[in-house]
DNA sequence: CCGATAATAAAACGAACGTTCAATTAATTC
DNA sequence: GAATTAATTGAACGTTCGTTTTATTATCGG
């Protein structure tokens, strides 16, 4: 009834964390209780106020580190080369490796965002456009140079990340697909989408990363 | 305190799936109260139940009806014709209006699976698979008659139905495009991704429906 | 116009919810 | 090794949840 042996806040706090995504990922958000998360944690639910002052505030540190992680991860990978069709290239497979590889917490991004007060939820769709933009940008150069054929650039880039995210949904690691071999096929249908394949030059990369 | 006048148990039945759809679609099924629901119907929660025996069998009899309709919307639109190009066109046409016309439905369909119990969510998942075998169906018969170019039927179907239905995330009828105006530039996006546009014969239809 | 039935209200059920608080013990500091 | 701080428990707060029960009134067939 006090502070167990072997107890570490950075441990509990990481644990808890995981916890929420593992849980809210697969009962969605407001599903999970409070309880029921201490419970995965192996913790009491009053434990858990000690890290997050709300269940809300638990929510929002979430999803701020799911979308910081993506933009990271979009600025490691994003090529210094300004040719479209290399940098659409690096785009989906980034894409594709980060929210496969962050499933959970893709699932909980995607889903939970309208739990969210006001204030919280602007904060997150900025940092949504943000990644938008730099598809729309590349998609943008890409056309002007006449190497993608693309009618609507905003509605293009959202299909293609809708189309790209829906990964996440059927994918589950070490079936019949590798995660490189399901990047490959969607950078196929992605470089057919834009138009990518037949337009001026058809040097494109096709080997895997 | 008791039946009021002029109350009607088909026009009750009806308001509550109705409010029952708005509701869950903005704040999600496990945030809506039978209470809530109860109040937007302007009826007291003990009367929900004259309608439906638990909360979860109204999410399940709107989940039923949605797919029941999306099934029945297609096989009124599937032309006679074996045109694979001919058939995907329809398909895509029909999707997206089907879909843009229940925003809200669609949106219950997508989000709320995972609040099923498992008899009833095989059930839906049923209907589901049935509605992306017509597509798949499309897909492999115009690969093997040379029409389309695709490397997975089955991830080809996932990824075209995801980027399809994902116009009802941003989608606001009244604004910049109409619902023709999306299905065309929809349209246009999935020949491409299937490469009908450069496969052997190329006297597709461009025009509107 | 009267009996049957359909439709609802009002009140209550126990359970679970998010959250707070005081008490208690482990770890750390000096 | 005492004082301090960090981490957690157990119990409780008021509220809300889905659902049930009972009573009451409108509507309709005869």
């Amino acid at each position: 009834m006090a502070r167990t042996i072997g107890s570490d806040g950075g441990r509990t706090e990481a644990a808890i964390r995981e916890a929420a995504i593992s849980l809210m990922a697969r009962f969605g958000y407001e599903a999970v209780s409070m309880r029921q998360l201490a419970a995965e944690v192996g913790v009491q639910a009053a434990a858990l106020y000690r890290y997050f002052p709300t269940k809300e505030d638990l929510l929002f540190t979430l999803l701020c580190e799911h979308m910081d992680g993506l933009l990271s991860a979009w600025e490691a990978a994003r090529p210094a080369n300004a040719d479209p069709r290399e940098r659409l290239t690096a785009f989906v497979r980034n894409h594709i490796h980060f929210h496969v590889a962050r499933r959970h917490a893709t699932h909980v991004s995607n889903m939970e965002l309208r739990a969210l007060s006001r204030d919280n939820l602007t904060q997150i769709l900025r940092l949504r456009t943000a990644y938008e933009k730099e598809l729309r940008q590349i998609l943008r150069d890409g056309a002007e140079a006449g190497t993608f054929v693309i009618d609507d650039t905003g509605l293009t880039a959202i299909a293609i990340i809708q189309m790209l995210t829906g990964v996440i949904v059927w994918f589950r690691p070490g079936e019949r697909l590798s995660v490189e071999e399901v990047a490959e096929t969607y950078l196929a249908m992605t470089m057919r989408l834009t138009g990518a394949e037949n337009a001026r030059e058809n040097t494109h990369v096709r080997a895997h990363a």
